[in-house]
DNA sequence: GCCTGGCACTCGTCACATCCGAGTGCCAAC
DNA sequence: GTTGGCACTCGGATGTGACGAGTGCCAGGC
């Protein structure tokens, strides 16, 4: 195990180089924070630290920088989340009382994530899947034309086209309208399968064909996971990622086009609680030199969906990871009012 | 004016300088160019063009560059639109015929444009304004909340919540639904505020308040342009802008993520055909070393919105106006068969 | 046993000098 | 109007040397 001051100068050197950026040497930490002991002490720990892979130099005769492993280490042990201040906790919460309907909710929220942090923001849309449906209807567009329009309590809205294997009736329309809503109105998704499974008994034989395909085409519209959104911003903060540049931006750029990559990246963090995947961690090799650090947000206690910021393996973590947290709360808070 | 052999020599200039990013000098261009006079004699034309503001020389001592004047003429006078062939067609005509909704064939074709021109690729939505209603819907949620659903010719669906001065029963709310429809249902956007205008006399004096509320808001999201979409892809293909990097492509980023600065830009552009804006000939000061090529499409002859490609004025502009071209007929078709 | 100061060594960076060649402008001749 | 010749410019590549930050190691002190 390593002592407590070789991890008082992990530190140390993570932070001279989240703020500097260049590599960092025995001298300049010991004056920079007051360790108490001489370089040549930091030295021997940093040969260490060097040994066990938390460090390492870039070339001879450099300072050191940290690994994967010595963010992980930092952000696992050494760092805290930094909460953010009261102004800031109010600037946030003024900037997306201001939303008036869930796309601009996510648009707000993917700016202000991107603001605080200094880095690309990404932001899923509520996923329908937790959601509960607050209102299904039905419009006949054609004699045998139905459009499907479905309202969650999220507010978000979908729409489908029904082409019906026969001519369906206003009246018939009326009833399964009325018959589908006072079922599954306010009902979670993943109950609505079975509770519209004998719906169409309750029609003539006519109409029991449209019924089922409207059925289905309602089902199918509930379970598409792969219609998840998101909306991603701050890409100009790409800029200020290092030097070595074309290099390090074109996969990242690749990545943040790929939403099924991204959405990949998102579903495999954590259910509860903030997850930070760093460098290599991050199972998607063009974002191999960045880190994730994402959350997932909701309206009750449960999580909906999932936010987040991208940036380089060189970030400060405490302070992008309480950006996050914060942003994560308000939302949720913004999500229960409306 | 110009001899007929100093517009060959601009010609040349832009060509080789678009394939090779580097300046391109008297000798280079006598090879690779059957020009028929000595590098003496194009020297002789080039200094004419240079006086003439077309071309310019980044030092003393290299070959000549063209400037957005030179591309402006290249555009207007020397070079064509270069038709796509025919299996690029049939590609083109596979991948959008793919699209399942709106949505679906606004993103394919992002990609497409994208991948065609290997640059920047911006989509917008098609527009409220040009089109027709295709049906109205009112669903109410509590006694005096009803909720707005508009849906256009276009496949396009926008909602809005409606706060009702007084309650309203399902009576009226049918009845407002039959007369608005019958009214407005393949009416253009335009006419629909005359259409409605003494819809509310219609109704009871206690209804009168929330009809005219329901109207407004109706109204609203007809007119609310600012609510224009678009979207953008291929931003990847900023990597290959230049070697002079950070500088290059952030304000381009910070511009693309401007949704503002991007639907303006496009709005200024020209309602029929295509058109190309060159350098500094963009408003948009980010956008001061890019050309916008742009063009509407739109499911009948008329334009609903516009389409087109952001890339450095260093583009091949034949190749890009084709591929544009050519994406914006096939996107047109799609909309109209759907 | 751990910390410390000292010391020789490494190597990347910077400043400076040099060379090379592509490209130019101009001019006299055709 | 075109051409070949020629002197000139200047950016980029290459080379050299000094500088200095940083290292590893070791012997001595607490």
């Amino acid at each position: 195990m390593l002592s407590e001051r070789r991890l008082q100068v992990l530190r140390a050197i993570v932070q001279d180089y989240v703020g500097t950026e260049e590599p960092v040497g025995s001298k300049a930490l010991t004056e920079r924070h007051n360790l108490g002991v001489s370089p040549a002490t930091v030295r021997n720990d940093m040969a260490a630290l060097e040994d066990e892979g938390f460090i390492a130099q870039p070339h001879t005769s450099a300072g050191r920088i940290p690994t994967d492993k010595g963010y992980r280490l930092f952000v696992d042990k050494l760092a805290g989340v930094k909460p953010m201040t009261g102004p800031e906790r109010r600037a946030i919460q003024n900037f997306l009382d201001g939303a008036v309907d869930l796309d601009d909710v996510v648009a707000r929220t993917v700016r202000l994530l991107a603001q605080l942090t200094r880095q690309v923001a990404v932001v899923q849309y509520p996923s329908l899947t937790r959601s509960t449906v607050r209102h299904v209807e039905l419009l006949s567009l054609a004699p045998a034309r139905v459009m499907l329009v479905l309202i969650t309590d999220t507010g978000r809205v979908e729409q489908r086209m029904v082409d019906c294997p026969a001519p369906f009736g206003e009246a018939s329309l009326a009833d399964l309208r009325a018959r589908l809503n006072s079922r599954i109105a306010g009902r979670r998704f993943a109950d609505v399968p079975q509770l519209v499974e004998d719906l169409p008994e309750a029609f003539d034989a006519e109409d029991r064909g449209t019924v089922s395909t409207v059925l289905s085409t309602l089902l199918e519209t509930l379970v598409e996971e792969n219609e998840e959104r998101l909306m991603i911003g701050g890409t100009a903060n790409l800029t200020r990622f290092g030097h070595d540049f074309p290099l390090t931006i074109r996969p990242v750029l690749e990545a943040l086009e790929e939403q099924v990559v991204l959405l990949k990246l998102l579903g495999e963090a954590g259910d509860s609680g903030m997850t930070v995947r760093i460098g290599h961690e991050n199972a998607y090799e063009g974002l191999n030199s960045t880190s994730v650090v994402s959350v997932g947000y909701g309206s009750g206690g449960e999580a909906v969906a999932k936010l987040g910021v991208v940036g380089p393996t060189r970030m400060d973590y405490p302070g992008t990871m309480g950006a996050v947290r914060a942003v994560a709360r308000y939302v949720g808070q913004i999500l229960a009012e409306s």
